[in-house]
RNA sequence: GGGCGGUUAGCUCAGCCGGUUAGAGCGCCUGCCUUACAAGCAGGAGGUCCACAGUUCGAGUCUGUGACCGCCCACCA
């Protein structure tokens, strides 16, 4: 019994030993998220699969071996991969960090108190534990690769390009330090790009200060602000130049309260009237307009906080204490003195910080910045000319959008984990000398009084230059040459900017001239993000986390994976169901089962039975065979289609149908007596069958990848020809072997047994009880019908078909259909009120629709300006349904 | 404030270049434990396609306006 499945389905047990063996076989890695590790508990679905890691794979390129690559290559030219895992990586920088100080303050410790150096032997010792947040991403593209210290150290491997990168895009001049207002997280204690800030809708407080006018008129002004305590480092005031009210105060010097110090009214368009009071603080070290601002009217720039947002010695009597507890003493101390005008509710949106959800402050330091437009122009014509293809298109627009309004990017943290500047410091001449290894002596004046740079670089900048560097750049190596660009890039559209948009500008700049084209990828398609049953983001705090884990443990792999394909349409987000997982479990029963079926009677046979070794050519004689093989590629056909338009849903959806529908529920019940029969026709009948049964697996193999495995494996007793069906030949449906009139003509016989059996219900014919049927049909039916009596009877419950010459129309309960008339004879009266019902409503429904029919046929333009096909399939259709009222109203008026 | 998407059966969603009577799964109702499968089989009910206007011979589909929901981006104090 050496075909036998166990009797029950039971995914876990497959799974494990599926997954197993892909990994001994090096045929794909699986992973799994630590424990503790920033991962864990957040809904990676990567780990689900083992095909969709190949996708990944793509980008690395130089460690694939030869089989690796066939898999590749065999996936590229199908596109069957399912690529659904969510992004759930961390960087490396912030979030690591925090991590660690975390535990450091559990231990009373900071990384001040630790230094530099302790503190990043700490992050080292933690990532060994629980594998950082990089490696992580590394290993979503699939790489098996343990990275080893070396690659936070400047001297070797991925380091080396991104240092190698700085330099080059310094010495072309797209790199540059500047002072600057930067996002400034006072918790985290570093710089963050634009994007790393969130913007939260808040009420805040507008307050209303006055600033009296410089000696002692008794005038003011009154400006409005939701940040008083930037107020201490205020240096002008500003007003609109055509603001009338203020006129008289243009070239006047108003006295800034409690800092008791004489600053400008200055004039610009900054300045809206309409709001406020039209006035405007101007602040140039806190507030990005106001530095612009300050520039303009060359304005000194007042620091008044630390790094912690504390208030600095520049803050006269407020040294030290915390923007908040500043606020509320500077109010308290301008009411005091009567210059608080006034305080309003105020809508605004507050900016935080991405990581920590800390308040951010706009602050003034010194960064490095990369000059961004020459990169993104490049990266906009790139799509704008077709190198990069987005799909779903739309993602275009919004790519555009951001590319063309996108600032210059600040690429330094200050942070200690992560990729070092490499920019030292003199300390003689106080010039830079930028390296690509730690250089002996200053390039201006030769001093070794030299410091590194002591920021690391964003994350992003190091993962921006990832499809290359993984390709050895900036050697010129051969997996560059074969390997870039990649073909695909799957994401979400969470990163489209940190990272993919990246990608591209570095991708385009670093290897322009690259033979096979600068972009790192020729496509990105943009998946769906899962959301919870009620759409709403995933997300710890909301507690609305679905784990992955917990449902694919309840449903099975197979299951989550088809409900997220069947459920990818393009351009919407998933909103998790387990509703429909359970519907796929259910499907993945019922294919196990019919492999149940099926081996069980090959194992009554005996002997010489095979499923794997060829039909016989009369096979193909019986229509029903030549039914289900059409059938067959034609969804495999469809199932194609879908993949190669990224239309996973569509083609989940074609193979669920042929496969339970069509294979099951007819075809397998069609050929079950020849299954249970004679031996040495199972036999023939099973040869046809493992052929279709064999290739339905091999379709449904990147949906369901378990499941398929072991069917496929079993039904060539342990001697498969390739060591998994993902590697065997993907069905592509072949058209000469599609047969239309087999179609037709099963289709006929399906309307006619389900006439039958609709018959039977409403005569409430007990299942077990045969009955004889009457059919008035043409001669082709009738033809057809007596062709495949045996089988019409058995599906239909019938013994006995007569055919009858003269219309069934006035025979109560008969059925009418354009080409035939059936009714059964069985002595039961007919409820003649439900049968009523039923035909009146049919006939409403037909009259509306020949209504609907007559009136287009009836008039000219349509006659004149519609395809002839629809006109003549209107006519047709109309015809049939004229018809149909006909025998309907007979059959109703024979009710009485 | 700018941009993008959505609204179709009780629920979750398809519906392609506008073309006959709008589909699926789940749920619901009826009948069946028919030796592959009750995680199943057979039959059935259920829809003013958000609203209004327009284009068209013809609109769920195209255009406009509005309502509601959601997402992304944003330095207006």
């Amino acid at each position: 019994m050496s075909h036998e499945l166990p009797k029950s389905y039971d995914q876990g047990l497959i799974e494990s030993r599926w997954a197993e063996y892909w990994v001994q076989e090096k045929l794909f890695s699986v992973r799994t998220p630590e424990p503790g590790s920033p991962e864990a508990g957040k809904p990676v679905f990567t780990l689900l699969l083992p095909p969709p890691n190949v996708t990944g794979r793509l980008h690395m390129g130089h460690m694939l071996n030869q089989t690796e690559m066939d898999i590749i290559m065999r996936w590229r030219r199908m596109r069957g991969f399912l690529t659904l895992w969510l992004p759930g990586t961390d960087h490396a920088g912030i979030a690591t960090q925090m991590m660690v100080e975390k535990q450091l303050a559990s231990e009373g410790l900071s990384r001040q108190k630790l230094g530099r150096e302790s503190f990043v032997e700490r992050v080292w010792e933690w990532k060994k534990l629980y594998g950082s947040a990089i490696t992580g991403q590394m290993r979503t593209l699939g790489a098996s690769v343990d990275w080893d210290r070396e690659y936070f150290t400047m001297d070797a491997g991925l380091s080396r390009a991104v240092c190698e990168a700085f330099v080059r895009l310094h010495e072309q001049g797209l790199i540059y330090r500047g002072k600057y207002v930067v996002n400034w997280c006072p918790r985290c204690m570093t710089a963050i790009s634009d994007l790393e800030v969130v913007h939260e809708d808040t009420v805040g407080k507008l307050y209303h200060i006055r600033y009296p006018v410089a000696g002692g008129s008794g005038d003011s002004v009154t400006i409005a602000t939701t940040r008083p305590e930037t107020m201490l480092g205020d240096v002008a005031v500003a007003v609109n130049p055509k603001d009338a009210r203020y006129l008289h105060l243009h070239g006047k010097k108003l006295r800034l309260p409690l800092m008791e110090r004489d600053i400008p009214v200055v004039t610009d368009d900054l300045a809206d009237p309409e709001f406020g009071t039209g006035a405007v603080k101007v602040t140039p070290a806190h507030d990005p307009n106001d530095f612009q601002l300050g520039l303009r009217h060359h304005l000194p720039q007042i620091n008044i906080m630390d790094d912690q947002a504390r208030i600095n010695e520049n803050g006269g009597a407020y040294a030290g204490l915390d923007r908040y507890a500043a606020r509320e003493k500077i109010l308290k101390d301008l009411d005091e003195l009567g210059l608080l005008a006034g305080i309003k509710d105020h809508a605004h949106a507050l900016g935080r910080c991405d990581r920590c959800k800390t308040v951010v402050e706009p602050r003034l330091s010194v960064q490095w910045f990369i000059k961004i437009a020459p990169l993104a122009q490049r990266a906009i014509e790139a799509v704008e000319k077709g190198e990069i293809v987005f799909t779903p298109a739309n993602y275009a627009k919004t790519y555009f959008e951001w590319m063309r309004n996108i600032h210059d990017w600040c690429i330094s943290r200050q942070l200690w984990w992560g990729h070092r500047i490499p920019v030292w410091h003199c300390h003689e001449c106080k010039e830079i000398t930028v390296a690509r290894s730690i250089p002996a002596g200053c390039s201006q004046c030769g001093s070794a009084q030299l410091e590194q740079d002591s920021d690391v670089l964003d994350t992003w900048f190091s993962s921006g230059l990832l499809p290359f560097t993984v390709m050895g750049w900036p050697e010129k190596t051969r997996a560059a040459e074969v390997f870039y660009p990649t073909s695909l890039l799957i994401t979400g559209f969470d990163i489209l900017f940190f990272w993919v948009a990246r990608m591209i500008m570095l991708g385009c700049h670093f290897m322009a001239g690259h033979p096979q084209g600068s972009v790192p990828f020729r496509e990105v398609y943009i998946h769906a993000l899962v959301r919870d049953a009620d759409r709403q983001k995933m997300s710890k705090t909301k507690g609305n986390v679905i784990d992955p884990i917990e449902v694919t443990k309840k449903y099975g792999t197979d299951a989550v994976r088809f409900t997220l394909a069947s459920m990818a349409s393009p351009g919407t987000d998933i909103a998790f169901s387990e509703g429909r997982t359970e519907g796929y479990r259910a499907f993945a029963n019922k294919i196990w089962n019919a492999a149940r079926f099926m081996f069980m009677n090959l194992d009554r046979v005996g002997e010489g039975a095979s499923l794997t070794s060829g039909a016989p050519q009369k096979e193909m004689d019986l229509l029903e065979n030549r039914w289900i093989m059409s059938r067959f590629h034609r969804a495999a056909g469809q199932v194609n289609q879908g993949l190669t338009d990224y239309r996973f849903d569509e083609a989940a959806s074609t193979v669920y149908q042929f496969f339970w529908l069509e294979f099951c529920d007819w075809y397998l019940e069609i050929i079950k007596p020849r299954l249970l029969g004679p031996a040495d026709d199972a036999r023939s009948a099973l040869a046809f069958l493992g052929e279709i049964f064999e290739g339905a697996l091999r379709l449904l193999s990147p949906f369901m990848p378990f499941i398929t495995e072991e069917i496929w494996h079993a039904m060539y007793d342990g001697r498969p020809p390739a060591k998994s069906i993902a590697l065997a030949h993907f069905p592509e449906g072949a058209p000469q072997r599609l047969n239309d009139r087999a179609e037709e003509q099963m289709t006929s016989l399906q309307d006619l047994i389900e006439k039958i059996r609709n018959l039977r219900a409403e005569f409430k014919v007990l299942p077990k009880d045969k009955v004889p049927a009457r059919i008035h049909a043409a001669a082709d039916f009738r033809k057809l019908v007596e062709e495949n009596r045996a089988l019409v009877e058995r599906l239909a419950s019938v013994q006995g078909i007569e055919f009858v010459p003269e219309s069934l129309a006035n025979t109560p309960g008969a059925r009418t259909t354009p080409s035939f008339e059936v009714c059964i004879v069985y002595e039961q009266k007919i409820d003649v009120g439900a049968e009523r019902d039923r035909l009146t409503k049919e006939i409403k429904k037909l009259e509306g629709a020949l209504g609907n029919a007559q009136r287009q046929l009836g008039n000219d333009s349509f006659l004149a300006k519609a395809p002839p096909q629809v006109v003549e399939g209107l006519r047709k259709q109309s015809a049939e349904m004229q018809l149909m009222i006909e025998k309907n109203q007979a059959a109703l008026a024979r009710l009485g």
